[in-house]
DNA sequence: AACCGTTATATACAGGAATACATAACGCGC
DNA sequence: GCGCGTTATGTATTCCTGTATATAACGGTT
């Protein structure tokens, strides 16, 4: 009948910078090599897209993406290391609390 | 400079039911006595309060809120038990999420 | 019956966010 | 130098949510 979501992100002066939208965009980057198809996949648009990704790599010490225009294939975009590891930690933490939700799954009879 | 934010609230059918805006509402009209001056301190129009209001009366067991019109002071909101009750499920398991965020708040050097 | 402050309800309006669209730029291979 | 597929960027338009506005209904007090 009823159940708990929850949505965790990372915030910038106010701003959001890193939250669940992200998260997939880069995931797919990492597995098609290209921006405008992971946001296809996603229905996402390209304009939006490619927003986030200058938002990732202006606001962060390290770059998320390197985006390549033009050559052999038309171009394609590359996911770094750090953002590898940045989208592992968000993961974990999204582990963490729908483990923590799922111990308080009781509570929601009371809606 | 970047910090961990989150949100937690409860679906039925995939449409929301109550999250952090109801629980404020819910909040200022067990104070107030009055739905008209809780939606206006927290800056939301009567009718978004009144609205909401009547999707947690109409779509759970037990009543929430009690509107009365006229009488000796033009009619008032009271709030029920029930209401008290799932209010302090909700604000337990926002305090829950906080704290283990808290825990984790080292993590967030990488973004 | 008139007054008062609140709830009840519909309609019109405005603002902003997302999207669609259009076009340019790029660089490798042929 | 042309074609290709992708990135790059601005503009127009649509859509939706919330707000503003207006009016009615209610019931106790006087």
């Amino acid at each position: 009948m009823k159940n708990i979501r929850f949505k965790c992100w990372v915030e910038e002066e106010g701003q959001k910078f890193y939250g669940p939208g992200p998260n997939e965009l880069v995931k797919r980057i990492q597995t098609e090599g290209s921006l405008s198809k992971a946001a296809g996949q996603m229905n996402m648009s390209y304009k939006k897209a490619w927003d986030l990704v200058q938002r990732l790599n202006n606001h962060s010490e390290k770059p998320w993406v390197i985006l390549r225009k033009g050559g052999q294939h038309g171009g394609g975009a590359e996911v770094t290391p750090h953002a590898v590891k940045a989208m592992q930690e968000y993961d974990s933490l999204q582990q963490k609390i729908r483990e923590l939700l799922e111990q308080q799954e009781d509570m929601i009879r009371i809606f």
